[in-house]
DNA sequence: TCATCTCGTCAACCTGGTTGTCTAAAGAGT
DNA sequence: ACTCTTTAGACAACCAGGTTGACGAGATGA
């Protein structure tokens, strides 16, 4: 009645999330206890694109891929944790211009440091040669995925269950 | 003011998490097509555990790493769409014994050939050696992950941007 | 028999997203 | 210069899926 459970296809997938889930809670934790509690890969992503000239909310809700509603929400913490700033658009009455933060960019860059040390876990793992192969096959198949960042709930919660 | 944006360690959990949607988005199309409309991943896993053996929401819960309440609340959806029945216990008068129908059967089968396809259409694409290799190389460093299948959020729904 | 555990359910709440509506400001076309 | 249309941002209502806490009903062990 269970009939088959093995399921490469599916498993591939799950091995995919689970990947990712592996290394976004583990850096997650990681930079809490460098002391960056709370900062979670969105807000990441957003300060990025904020950085990368998105620096105004419907903006960076364009480039997430998100509403602007949610873009707005996004921006909202992230200037109550003090990564970015926002003030008024000399050039346009209507926008609020953003900005990353030194605190901000400070985040920026322990984040990827603590990405980078967990890359060269893996490396140290299965082999430099091997993971870049991974990489690589990984980028042909996924194509150019245009970041694709809007990952909402489980990536910015969830950790709590650090086993 | 932007430095450098290039992330390899970033990237590659982009690159995961890029690999699953894409697989996991394709996936709930195709099966929408084929008429199972509004079934998602989650309902697969929870379907799946409960012929494994999860025969009430709080085991199932417990499978799932849920509360019993979220479980309580997926095996509703699932029922709804007659994808599982709920009936009483004989032997346990506060249970509920849930057991997937023919239907939910069918979907799970469906699902499953989905994926297989999905997987198929990846080995033509870099090699059934290769992505053995992959699959092989990620299990490594995932681990022997208990299935975690608590995807909150986007899984079940977005895909509405089917680009 | 009584204390304790477990099941299912209800209710309140959180997070992160959505749409819809609204104002104010910018821009385009005449 | 004056409209018409678009756009930014804010607010509200809502949804999905998850959480905790409480509680009654039934199971269970001392």
């Amino acid at each position: 009645m269970i009939s088959s459970i093995a399921r490469s296809g599916a498993d591939l997938a799950l091995l995919l999330l689970g990947g990712f889930r592996v290394l976004v809670d583990d850096a997650t934790l990681e930079l809490a206890e460098r002391g960056y509690v709370d900062v979670r890969p969105v807000h990441d992503f957003a300060m990025r694109a904020i950085a990368a000239g998105a620096d105004n909310a419907s903006e960076l809700g364009r480039r997430l891929s998100v509403s602007k509603q949610a873009a707005a929400k996004t921006v909202t913490v992230l200037e109550e944790r003090g990564y970015v700033a926002r003030g008024p658009d000399p050039l346009d009455a209507r926008r609020k211009r953003l900005q990353v933060t030194a605190l901000g960019f400070e985040v920026m860059q322990v984040g990827e440091a603590v990405f980078d040390e967990l890359r060269d876990k893996w490396k140290r793992q299965i082999g430099a040669k091997q993971l870049e192969r991974l990489e690589s096959d990984l980028a042909t198949l996924v194509g150019v995925s245009p970041v694709r960042c809007d990952t909402p709930g489980w990536i910015a919660h969830s950790l709590d269950e650090a086993t």
